[in-house]
DNA sequence: CCAAAAGTGTTGTACATACACCCATGT
DNA sequence: ACATGGGTGTATGTACAACACTTTTGG
């Protein structure tokens, strides 16, 4: 039967509609020195105890995105959180309740901007380093494996990596990131100019407080002129 | 309720599973000028007459890479073709009948060895240039869009093109596809340049025959000499 | 011998890499 | 004054872009 020779009612034809569709989403943050993701504990056998993404099943009237924005806001309180789909995973055996085919999507926060310290409601979800993980629930690990392959090979060919930092930043914390998301080190020097040359942050004039070292200058995401000069054929490329 | 907190048999919950997750499969060709995709007529309303992607719904004990290669198979008879999952559409109101999910993948298939000419069961499917495609059923016309960023961005990044040329081709074969694919003409002498340098190219010893004008030397594409240069750190990149 | 497309090298320019010292702050 | 990390320039090699003529085949 083809998708668009269905004519009869779909929800009574029953072997196409016994599966569920959730969205899981891979919430990574950045604390000046690891890459984290937020995870949930698991109470599902036979998973009860390890550590899981944070998810749900989608809504019957809610498109992906939106499941995927209602489960950060959620599990987080963020609104405006910057999230990407990832893929699709459709296992027969990845949930042992039944077909549940998962989207996934990761997304990037500013982990100052987190609120789990303050509401009692976010405090299911707890901040893991990435390097520390080892099993999780369900097909989690792969689905968070894949995030991060995509994660690695967005920060180099977009600007999506700022929205892991605050607001305003140094470039030392940037490179900081980027090493720590690539998993090797750059050169000081050469991060710079790259970076610089590409007209793409604004210098806020201001500089750090309160470091027992000179302290660096602050920047800022040029979102607007990074959009202007991509209408006219520049390409964010840091490889 | 998160999909981990399900705790009951899912197939009882009706909300959730009012839907069906199906398979479409964006299936591109080259005929050595024109950049092609397989399309077949729609009989659903409100889009009767109008051209669709190639797909069906995902069986229960099938996942869905084994939907994309069964809908493949049935409509063009190829087994072992290169396809990658897409993206997963999901807005609420994209399909008349109900809850449809659908998970697009898209393929290349070397057009000669597509049987269409000769099989009856693979009449349904027709070939379309790009180029000259307007209104398609669903949100079909989406989802090509969305298969043809994702093409073009591959095939500057890994060597997925040759999926689409015959196993022995001509460097000028093989420029032409690019150019059609990214839709820019490309300077030859640059372009055999950074090809033969990556050293994943055969030369066959044969040469082209019974074209009017001097024969063209034909390549293969080495794919175990590539595994092994990835392997070694080489990345393939045609930007 | 004509048409048509295949094949071939050089040069200038821009970008990437490698690398070592001084500077500003807190303690 | 010391410790800590921020900030800066140059030289060299490599990769890319631009560009025009000769070669081989069929008709």
């Amino acid at each position: 039967m083809n998708e668009q020779n269905i004519n009869i009612d779909l929800k009574r034809i029953n072997p196409y509609f016994g599966a569920a569709i959730s969205v899981d989403c891979v919430v990574f943050g950045f604390d000046g020195t690891e890459l984290k993701v937020l995870l949930m504990r698991c109470n599902m056998e036979p998973y009860v105890g390890l550590w899981s993404l944070i998810g749900d099943l989608l809504r019957v009237n809610e498109d992906l995105e939106g499941a995927a924005k209602r489960i950060l806001k959620r599990r987080t309180g963020l609104d405006n959180v910057f999230m990407e789909q990832t893929k699709a995973f459709g296992s027969v055996d990845r949930h042992p309740l039944g077909r549940v085919i998962t989207i996934a999507y990761y997304s990037l926060v500013k982990i100052s901007e987190y609120e789990l310290s303050n509401a009692p409601e976010y405090r299911e979800a707890h901040w893991h380093n990435i390097s520390e993980i080892t099993e999780l629930a369900f097909d989690h690990r792969d689905i968070l494996d894949e995030c991060l392959n995509l994660l690695r090979k967005h920060v180099k060919e977009a600007p999506v990596g700022f929205n892991l930092l605050p607001p305003k930043f140094t470039l030392p914390q940037l490179q900081n990131l980027y090493e720590t998301i690539l998993g090797k080190s750059l050169d000081k020097r050469n991060f710079r100019k790259k970076i610089l040359k590409m007209k793409i942050l604004k210098d806020i004039g201001e500089t750090q407080q309160n470091v027992s070292h000179r302290p660096g200058k602050l920047y800022s995401f040029d979102e607007k002129r990074y959009e202007s000069l991509r209408k006219d054929g520049f390409i964010f490329d840091l490889n």
